[in-house]
DNA sequence: CATGAATGAGCTTTCATTCAT
DNA sequence: GATGAATGAAAGCTCATTCAT
């Protein structure tokens, strides 16, 4: 007997989701060319044909990765963080933490922070104009609460949204290393904010 | 007129290193599997059989690449810098200076620079251990600087590798933007040296 | 409350011949390799298992499908036509007759012809054995009627079965028409005949 | 010392014209599904990748094949035909004459004629719009010859174009015997020549 | 029985490498 | 030496077939 149509959409979505999470890593590991989806299929556990039944080709696969990339949670989080009426030091603390801790816990969070250099990495428009979106978005807020810092006197003197690149690059290089050295030592939280934050005395 | 042993020699050399230039941007932006010997040949103006001529394979010539790139020149005159009977805080504002110079003039050196990261992306063994080799050079003499600066209360507290590998990260990933972006503007100099100095009135 | 083996036998009875007679149509469009099953299976509107329970294998099928090509039931109406105490001209006038008329009716009837085409076009030769045998009946009876009509000086001179051959042949010509072309005159019964016949005024 | 541009030119083109010429035949016998790039290197006796260098997929192949066949040759001489001063009747007794030479000697000319069927199996536009040109081409001329012929008395009544079209139909008919079937007997040429011609008295 | 998701053998295509010129 | 056409191993992709439900 049959299974039901929604039995189906249930299966289809949870190997669709199964391919794109195990995908994830092994893309921003070997980028698009280094990627063979003969050892993919292996690494999931599933046949080589399975992709293609849920992916038209391997370059599709790899933009699906990019989209899923673009998470709305992490810059709607960003959006209430920047506007609660604290000080800017503090909301900056507050992001070094919440970062190095999800650096730290999660391995597709570094994944996909990686294939964002994938992203620059590859020169395809399609690729770079979400990446971008998504990039600008963040930094947005990222530069208000720079801005709100510069007022305070907390935060370093400079382009805003200059800063706000600075400190996502070193967010970025961070997750580089995560993801390929095996013994790496994390970069320290007083590390990462004193690419925006002054010393403390001087406030 | 038969030519003489030396005047071949020199075009041998001649063309070997043009190969070898034109090549370092190519695999830098692309990386190794995403590299066409192909497309490589066309961009360095020369046949396809001709790199086969001066480079056993792709693998080999890559290698060549990674060798060029572990500059001896660059490990002395840092460990040069070193040793100076000046303070660590001009040393380090010499040294960003410097780098920030190579940067913005020398397209290859951010190459360079880049292909780095790309030692980290392709897991193949015997590239690592050159870079390694290189890197940890650099660093050691880097660390030695700060470790200077810590007794002088300039820098930063904390390990001093660590610290040294973090300014090197970022020197990275300005090059990374640098080879990648085209409307991209450079760290400020006062940027990169905060991820080592403390403010100026801390001394 | 369980069928009885009867039911059971009618059903899958049914089922089998639905899929034979939608794929005879699929498979004279597209032949043997151009015919996917899970376009077939789609066309039918069942599932692609569906089609495995009933045979094993695509080969298999087509096979069948064949087979039921070769309608004895046509091979009997065509020897009681050449048996029959009437001129030959008139038997070949019915015969005529006949063929444009299924050709214009019944899409399957020009499946089937095309079919042959089919045949001849996969050098298979399990399936040609299976053709041969029963165009040979076909054309021998056509022949035993040329025959008839050369003794009757109606029937233009020539070997029998290579008239016969050429005959059917123009029929299979119709019958892809047919199949492949949307906005398609048939041939004239005239046309068809003079394949044999000769002027009416010669007898 | 590499050859000039003219040599290398001459290179590819014979080489592309070897595959061409050769796919012909292969691609007439099994059709496009039922062809196998790897079958084909071997038959043509280069290998697979070779083919790849000339056309940039087995689809574009088949359509370069399928333009070959329009042979403007072959039409420039049927309209010269067409407008010679003679009968009809000796007209189209010279083009069956021509016609089952070219059968008979050339194996090429029979695949050419067979593709057409092949252009009717396969529904893509694209081609079909090229191969009705040619065809109409043909037929135009033929028609001529037949009004021509209706005029004089010589030729049996109906529409010019369908019988031009059911005159090619027979030779369509013919070329794929000749190309499938080994130890096949052609058309004679008084039965060719039924399809248009009265019977000689009738003038 | 009926289904369509999963599979892998086998196809098409790519590209590092060879080689005649 | 220098070239680019030729190659085939290996990659991407398709589709007949299997199988859990």
């Amino acid at each position: 007997m049959p299974r039901s149509p929604q039995q189906y959409e249930e299966v289809r979505s949870e190997m669709r989701n199964k391919i794109l999470q195990k995908s994830i890593l092994y893309f921003a590991k070997n980028g698009f060319s280094g990627t063979k989806i003969s050892d993919l299929s292996k690494h999931i556990g599933i046949g080589q044909g399975t992709i293609y039944v849920y992916f038209e080709s391997k370059e599709r696969l790899f933009q699906e990765i990019l989209k899923q990339i673009n998470r709305p949670k992490d810059i709607k989080r960003l959006k209430f963080l920047s506007k609660l009426p604290i000080r800017a030091r503090q909301k900056i603390h507050y992001l070094t933490h919440e970062i190095l801790k999800q650096l730290e816990a999660d391995h597709s969070f570094s994944a996909m922070i990686a294939l964002h250099t994938q992203i620059l990495l590859e020169q395809d428009e399609e690729h770079s104009s979400d990446g971008t979106t998504y990039q600008s978005k963040l930094y947005q807020f990222t530069a208000k609460i720079i801005e709100q810092g510069q007022r305070e006197g907390s935060v370093v003197f400079g382009h805003p949204l200059k800063l706000a690149d600075y400190y996502w690059g070193v967010v970025y290089l961070y997750a580089l290393k995560k993801l390929f050295t095996t013994k790496y030592e994390m970069i320290s939280a007083d590390d990462l904010n004193r690419t925006l934050l002054k010393e403390k005395g001087g406030e």
